[in-house]
DNA sequence: AATGAAATTGACATCATATCAAGTTCTGAA
DNA sequence: TTCAGAACTTGATATGATGTCAATTTCATT
């Protein structure tokens, strides 16, 4: 009951586009984001300088794009975990958790993410996918937020949850992208450690 | 005894000096900084084409740096603020004042800093520049979370201090530049008062 | 008045993007 | 089997931005 492609012309073009994603990867990794053309990959993939805009008529945005987004899922699957705590130091073993989840996730994906964040700043597109993954993380964890506050194990009932879950998600956040492009030194344990303390102490009671 | 300027030459220098900046200004707040182009500054503020990069080397980069400046300026001033505090509940009270300070400061500028903040992504040197700052800012509070280990008022003794100043700058940084870029609606009072309150509690004992 | 330094200027070389008309390969209907 | 036309490939080309430079003008000094 298999379905394959015979279909030849389907089949050259499926080898264009692998060719293309395959080069522009390589490329991007080693030149970076903005230092990569379409020329480059296309010499590269050894097809022609149209071919690549055949199959991502939007340009360089859209080869990064499709390049990056399965690396980009894994993230996606923790800000969508769902979760519930009962006390303090249930909040501080999830959490150091996830950050830790997190950091292990940056460093697997190490040279992809450095692309990915330099991107960010040229790329409309790549910026508006990292506004995603922000704003659902953060959603996330204001969940959490108003539940620490409804079972009444917050310091105070009246916080407001987002700007709360930000003090989280930002943290994590630029201390992620150090890891990524080598900006520190810091034991990664350590990292994941003081965050989680400051938060917990900050909101938990 | 003044040492007017009657060279005519040098007059006639810094009065193109003055043309490009005050156009380019204008064509940054309107159009952003990607979209402003040499061209039309050079246009718009009636010189030749030439004499922008006659008194500025390298470019748009070169311009933009000189009319933020000023901006920045303003923000190392708070960032260099030296201070001490014996207790939580001064640190609650300076650190709400700076926080609020950032915020005034924040929205006095908005325009431009919401070209700043496009700019960070595509020019080299305005990275570098707010890297600068971030790193004084850090540096900064980080002083303050040692003072707070060694006077015994932090939850423990042995945080990172870099990580801990991480959590508050961070967070700050990034409700700013939302407040600049018009993407949050949360009074900036609530603000203040959330991440003030989080990082107090997260911190001091 | 003559000299040359300072300042101005726009044409030009360079490079990247995106488009497109022309050519080639392949499928499916007649 | 044939062949019309869809799918795919291709590089030339238009567009637009940057940075450089040789020619020119303005001006201070001798």
């Amino acid at each position: 009951m298999k379905k394959e492609k015979v279909d030849r012309r389907s089949m050259r073009a499926e080898n264009s586009i692998k060719k293309v994603l395959e080069a522009a990867k390589a490329l991007f990794i080693q030149h970076g984001f903005k230092d990569t053309t379409i020329s480059m990959i296309a010499k590269h993939a050894d097809v022609g300088y149209g071919t690549a805009y055949t199959h991502f008529p939007k340009g360089k945005d859209e080869i990064f794009l499709t390049i990056i987004e399965e690396v980009i899922a894994d993230f996606y699957v923790v800000a969508n975990t769902e979760y519930t705590v009962n006390s303090k130091e249930e909040a501080f073993t999830f959490i150091h958790r996830n950050i830790t989840r997190l950091i292990e996730l940056s460093v697997q994906h190490k040279k992809m993410l450095a692309v990915f964040y330099e991107s960010i700043g040229i790329s409309a597109a790549t910026k508006e996918m990292w506004q995603d993954i922000s704003d659902r993380f953060i959603q996330r964890i204001a969940q959490n937020v108003v539940q620490a506050m409804e079972k009444n194990i917050a310091h105070r009932n009246d916080f407001d949850e987002e700007i709360v879950a930000g003090v989280l998600f930002y943290t994590v956040e630029n201390n992620l992208w150090k890891i990524i492009l080598d900006q520190t030194v810091t034991p990664q344990g350590v990292i994941a450690h003081n965050i989680t303390e400051v938060y917990t102490n900050g909101l938990y009671k």
